[in-house]
DNA sequence: TACTAGCACTCATGATGGTTGAGTGCCAAG
DNA sequence: CTTGGCACTCAACCATCATGAGTGCTAGTA
């Protein structure tokens, strides 16, 4: 492909993505600044056709990119643009500096890159895998009913209702916890299941069940991020004339509540460190097989525990959407990070 | 009103509901089965109209019920259906059992209300306001950051990590968490913050910091559920004729995130003990004025604490909706009351 | 050889107008 | 009071047509 090819692509889907019809010769040729004729413009967009990276939706309607074209246009002709200054207030006065609150740090990072992007954001919620126990917690809520509470060291709190045969007091629950902090605290979580695990098998007591309820509740946290993930802003795709009213739009929405699959493309795309892009198809999710998918990985003391990013149309203006997603995830890892 | 036209707004209703689109003489003539000839059928619906209970889209299209007449349809000519025993199964198996965790029961509501009914499905989550606190810890996590975790004797749990200017020892904060159990544990949560800010007024350490945080963290605990409501199945709508496309389907959506304004009604129908209705323009909220709320007040060991139900069409099967709520109130109410 | 002008052709879009059918209101007769 | 009849309305559907944006192809030009 030579030089003008390159140069009428990249002006084509430029186009397309801000006016979001198909684009045609006459249109190409005026704006491309290249002082050529439409017939010349016909010549050189029938070529791209040919070799896939153009389409034409029906015979006199101009060309739209295909899921190739956007790829070879962000990977070999996109200039992204530094994030413009007052999404980079934006940003950083949202998730900028470490909230009381992890929970709400996550949120408050799906909900600016919904609201930036007007399209729908994501936060894949940090995995736990390699956390560490901080401190367990006995409460007697009522007669025979005991709240477990576990604490990492990254702050997570979960906790749940335990139902017991005997009642037990303050003090011997006290006791208990302190036996559990005493003997895994500042352990993996993932080793301290291990090892309740094979400590269980051996002594047979009462107070086994609360340790057993415990020790489901540890892999419950363990579990638990299997699935968990923040997605707001589905509400914007209902704007996009290429989606909305269409079968399409239904299936995307019931694939996001499903989940599944989507926190499986996504756990994947966490073993680089950099933007990642899904371009239509790229994704092999059938729903998505419209839609590009903009994500991140976000690292929180030097480990990546997460990705987030945004799911919109392919005709995203990907040159303010990449740094924004990379400035999300960046601000986000450092606002719960340790030395942040 | 005599007998024949109520029969007849019935019927005609009933089928509006069936079918969605307006009800015309003929076929209500032979779907009343009155022996009644179509020409005395729109004799009594012109007098329904002119009693504002019918409207007609258009001269010629059929008639369809006004908001006054599905609510005297509601009030006078309903029978109520009791639920179907599938549905009752299917409610039990989701939420008829305590659950170890309080906030998965109301999401499991939430979701089977919407999945039940194919409209949006809401739990306006327990306020806490009269929650007694039952323990508080102070964790550290690392230098000079202390993690407070409140429970409450419902079992809630709230934590808040809070920055310290000087750095704690595990023995010291075990020690202030000890002294603020005895002093303020069992405590209405509205005491505790009331004692502590007068408490507070006449020390002057270094530890006021951290109690001083942990009182904040108790007013968030009461003001935040001004604000928490679970929603899902919002998606539901687009498939509905009567909005789907059209701009009051945004406005809908826009209005439901928002929430706040939804939360004021909905406390408002928290006073009664009741199913309650609000058709139409009778929410007296712009957004809600094409749907139907669905409510009921749900009791936690018998003090109303929340509210739940469903919101879709008023074109709605109200006579399987409503004790479709009801029962899920009721299991709800069970499933976190302590007799459970 | 590369570009361009011209031309015939395609096809979505939108306007026009006629037909259909469901439904109404009103009136006069039973 | 009920009913059949009749004129009328109006959304929905369909076919037709003009328009215009756009294309591919070809022959001529720099």
């Amino acid at each position: 492909m030579d030089e003008r090819a390159r140069h009428l692509l990249k002006s084509l889907i430029e186009q397309h993505i801000a006016k979001g019809v198909p684009v045609g010769s006459r249109q190409l040729a005026r704006d491309a600044g290249l002082n050529i004729s439409p017939a010349t413009v016909r010549n050189v967009m029938a070529d791209l056709e040919d070799e896939g990276y153009l389409i034409s939706p029906h015979t006199s309607a101009g060309r739209i990119p295909t899921h190739v074209g956007y790829r070879f246009f962000v990977d070999a002709l996109l200039r992204v643009v530094p994030l413009s200054a007052e999404s980079n207030r934006l940003l950083i006065h949202r998730i900028g500096f470490r909230a009381p609150d992890a929970e709400q740090v996550l949120h408050a990072a799906t909900g600016i890159l919904s609201e930036l992007t007007h399209m729908a954001g994501f936060v894949r919620v940090p995995r736990r895998a390699t956390r560490i126990l901080r401190h367990v917690d006995f409460i007697t809520l009522r007669e025979r009913e005991v709240l477990a509470i576990f604490v990492t060291d990254k702050g997570d709190v979960e906790n749940r209702l335990i139902r017991t045969e005997q009642h037990f007091g303050a003090a011997e629950l006290a006791q208990a916890a302190n036996c559990f902090n005493v003997t895994y605290g500042g352990r993996p979580l993932q080793d301290v299941i291990h090892n309740l695990q094979r400590d269980l098998q051996q002594s047979r007591h009462e107070m086994d069940r609360i340790l057993r309820s415990a020790m489901e509740l540890g892999e419950e946290m363990l579990e638990e991020d299997q699935q968990r993930m923040l997605i707001e802003g589905e509400f914007q795709w209902l704007d996009l004339p290429e989606l909305a009213g269409s079968e399409r739009l239904r299936e995307l929405l019931a694939a996001v509540r499903q989940k599944r699959d989507l926190v499986h493309l996504l756990d994947e795309s966490m073993r680089g460190s950099e933007v990642r892009l899904f371009i239509g198809e790229e994704s092999g999710y059938a729903p998505l097989s419209d839609c590009s998918v903009v994500s991140a990985p976000y690292s929180v003391d030097g480990e990546v525990v997460g990705v987030l990013g945004v799911i919109g149309p392919m005709r995203m203006p990907y040159q303010q959407i990449i740094p924004l997603v990379d400035g999300t995830a960046q601000l986000l890892g450092r606002a719960l990070s340790q030395s942040g």
